[in-house]
DNA sequence: GATATAATTGAAAATGATTTTCAATAGAAG
DNA sequence: CTTCTATTGAAAATCATTTTCAATTATATC
């Protein structure tokens, strides 16, 4: 999987830093939405030289790549998760954090028949569950 | 419609101040989201004294009270709209901004089971639907 | 491998939005 | 009208993010 996203990076012209590497290290797999500091901070562990601004700097190329997605929440609209294949929605823990993805195919057609009973013509949707994972529940 | 939010802020406890009466003013008939300094400068149209401060102070407040709601866009999360009665969505349209709310009731179920499949008991959910409004669409 | 060159880096400064501080002001109640 | 306290606007502080810049380093070429 990292090398995927490493492959992307330099199929579009883009260097493979240590800086870089660290980041994608530390998000590729990452079931929790991650702030930029927080992955600065993660990253450090495997590359101490790393600078909160090279990881600005990474996240903006991931999502220009479409590997990252930035996660809004009530709590803050600065975390990234990886992006998942093809259309997919969220389910974020509100207890833990924990993300996963769900499928939303059968979505759009609902969303696109709304939309135009109000006139709008539908491009686009953003769909975000919020709950309780099962590990959380139990407690 | 003003009435009734100064109502509220009366029954709460908050002083009718000027300021206040001018946030207002500008946003609870607003079919576009406003940033805290958009409101600023329409407010003070009505009340020149205006501070930027206490309309973010406003704001708050008046979100707290769940009159408004905060509005999550690509292109910022600092905006905002009269909340709707009952629970409804938004459609946003991308080239002017017009937002418009709509009936949901019907997805509540959809979303429980989906949560549930994935393990997660489901206590929220956020959906937004991007377009173009009928008059964009015209142009 | 050594070298050239341009992208990338980290640190520091700048920016922009938001929050806090504080003395002055003005609602609300008596 | 007076008292009391919430609220105000201005200025300063804060926090996340972006920009600037000289030094470094990945990559292509020799």
């Amino acid at each position: 999987m990292v090398e995927k996203w490493l492959e992307q990076l330099r199929k579009n012209g883009y260097r493979l830093t240590e800086a870089r590497q660290a980041v994608i290290q530390v998000i590729v797999k990452s079931n929790y939405a991650l702030t930029p500091f927080q992955v600065y901070e993660a990253a450090r562990a495997q590359y101490p030289a790393l600078g909160l601004v090279s990881v600005y700097r990474t996240l903006e190329k991931l999502e220009e790549l479409k590997l990252i997605r930035r996660v809004h929440q009530d709590c803050g609209c600065n975390a990234y998760l990886p992006q998942a294949e093809g259309h997919q929605h969220l389910i974020i823990c509100q207890k833990c954090g924990l993300a996963c993805y769900f499928e939303g195919d059968d979505l759009e057609d609902l969303f696109t028949k709304v939309g135009a009973d109000h006139g709008y013509e539908v491009t686009g949707h953003w769909l975000q569950l919020f709950g309780t994972c099962a590990e959380c529940e139990q407690k």
